[in-house]
DNA sequence: ACCGTGCATGACAACGTTTGCATTGCAAGA
DNA sequence: TCTTGCAATGCAAACGTTGTCATGCACGGT
């Protein structure tokens, strides 16, 4: 594309190749293009390619797509944050959208909502990436205000539930909501110390407001209420997604007259943080104590013990949001179908669990 | 957008609007843009900007760019692997990349090379990112057959010098290249060690074949020698940037007649293997032996004992990497500058190394 | 009253590629 | 020899926005 101002003396770059080769700009647009390439008597064709790559001939985009009426690229808007790709939400949902994207021929793009103080959440996406048909929201959690401004939006768009408030129902927000079924998650992480005779289970907690959160603290206490085996108040400490959170909240558990002899962990993160805690405590896990994490991140294999987790898959949903994405985008104007798409949440049993020692029992 | 085959009755976008309002196209064209709207008197303006968001206008990003001639745009492109932005390279270049470019008013899209066998460099790249104003190399690394295909190139583009071979001369690829000033950063960490009053250093190197690698032995041997403390071969192991590969080659160290009482490792995964092997081994570290990584990473910080190592300055690399898109799409269709731009690799002392012991001095 | 200036607005052509439809030439078959 | 079908190619319009230049009107100064 040529730069502003500096306005061309000679033809415009097919039109330009056109003249030289004595044929018509239709037929040097058709040779250029894999796809129409066949038109074109392979002899001419030839001469026009190496033409336009001797003259590094490159194809004005703007005016592809301005007569084409197409643009197949897609906006991942994510938090402005160095460290934000090595989460593995993050990072591994950026990952699998780029690979769903290539796989259906489709760009794309990757920006921050940069929201000004003040300013409604409508407003930043006033102007937000109008160069792609379609936006996948990573960003910032919203709240209720935020959602109901979503309400009549017309650009293909798709919400991640984890930007959700809890107080919301993703099926009345008006755009495809897409995320894991953290409850039935959480209910067979729970499930599966109960398996194992467990009876004083902990609760490690993410933070309050945070969707996930409120959800795996929903599906662990459903489960564990119907076994008869509701937490002490004080077996439940909610925090950061995060170690620390995961320490601080583990040797709050171990300081109560009855400790547990297992922790549910809202996240990879907070599991890390309590075995970290309970073997700096003389802890042996899972010997002393069973620990099951939610995200089966990178590090879930790799850790000493390897960790028993819920797996969030992240490569589907991000599979199902770029779907959903190229499917909304094909007939542009309409509303976003209100939907909300749940991802099973498999368990991945691994070392960090174990039956409870008789001698543990209640 | 209008979608492709769907041929429209009424007039389109802001011919429409300004029908409807018995304006002319530019009046509504100046209303819509926030850097043109001053110039249309206000209640005109707000009259056009409420029939605008009752009809969801979207401004068509094609017409713009034919229009303007102008795209602020830039791709980033990254190799296809699933796990590719936990890595520190990929996910803290690509989050300076999108914190650079947002800076300057640019997207950013990210794309994979998508090479097929048999296919050369350049023709992988002649179909790559064509609806952007020029490209930040950080997939796979290029051969030295690849690097003579980027001569003439006339696309800005930018290569990390990490995608270079050993062998090739930067400053001769004919675009720029941005790195780390490995070699330097080597020199260091060897230079610490050996101020540590360590005369008995071995090197945990990375992959043959990578251009990191190959500068870093580099740095590494040339303090070493100068210091009278080159490293006996038996001391030196080379394999991937991995922390098994870390692990690995220092219980092959270990096992040596006489072991080093420190180690240089090519990068912090080397590292964390390596102070994993010899805890496990029964050293300390950095009482038994001190540990030296290269990338200071985000674990750097947060394992035990808290890493030195030479920092890698990657926002600096992808602010830089930016800059150089940007001041190069201001020129379009001139060759990219022949040019090497290293960063500085500041030292980060923390606590995985000491003051050799006078009992392990040779 | 007249003239000059500035503001708001409109007319118009342009940006560069693509595609639908028309044309032409050539080969094959009757 | 004539007709028909097909491949290759060209013409012309289209896509939607915007920059540039022109114009009209209101206001202030002489």
């Amino acid at each position: 594309m040529t730069a502003r101002g500096s306005r061309r003396l000679d033809k415009t770059g097919i039109v330009q190749i056109a003249a030289s080769l004595g044929v018509s700009p239709s037929t040097v647009s058709r040779a250029l293009r894999p796809e129409t390439a066949h038109l074109v008597r392979e002899d001419r064709r030839k001469k026009i390619l190496d033409l336009a790559e001797k003259q590094h001939f490159l194809p004005n985009v703007g005016a592809r797509m301005l007569r084409k009426g197409v643009n197949m690229s897609l906006t991942v808007v994510v938090p402005l944050d160095e460290n934000i790709f090595f989460s593995e939400f993050y990072g591994r949902f950026l990952a699998g959208t780029l690979h769903a994207a290539a796989a259906r021929g489709w760009g794309v793009q990757i920006c921050t909502l940069q929201r000004k103080e003040g300013r409604s959440f409508r407003e930043a996406m006033q102007h937000l990436a109008l160069n792609s048909s379609g936006l996948i929201y990573l960003a910032e959690p919203l709240s209720p205000a935020d959602v109901q401004e979503l309400k009549g939006y017309r650009r293909p768009f798709v919400l991640t539930k984890s930007a959700l408030p809890p107080v919301v129902s993703a099926a009345d927000v008006g755009v495809p909501v897409v995320g894991v079924d953290n409850i039935a998650g959480a209910r067979s992480a729970a499930s599966l110390l109960l398996q194992l005779g467990h009876r004083k289970i902990g609760l490690l907690l993410g933070p309050a407001g945070s969707r996930d959160a409120h959800e795996r603290r929903q599906g662990y206490l459903e489960m564990l209420e119907k076994a008869g085996a509701r937490p002490r108040p004080e077996w439940i400490h909610e925090g950061a997604f995060s170690a620390e959170s995961g320490r601080v909240g583990l040797n709050k558990l171990l300081k109560t007259a009855e400790r547990p002899t297992a922790v549910c962990c809202a996240n990879d993160e907070i599991a890390f943080g309590a075995i970290n805690a309970a073997h700096v405590a003389g802890l042996k896990c899972p010997d002393d104590l069973s620990v099951v994490g939610f995200d089966d991140g990178i590090w879930a294999t790799a850790c000493q013990p390897a960790l028993t987790t819920i797996r969030q898959p992240l490569a589907d949903m991000a599979e199902r949001s770029v779907g959903l994405i190229v499917e909304a985008a094909a007939s542009p104007g309409r509303l976003n179908r209100a939907m909300l798409d749940e991802m099973p949440a498999p368990m991945m049993i691994r070392e960090s669990t174990r039956p409870v020692r008789v001698s543990d029992r209640k």
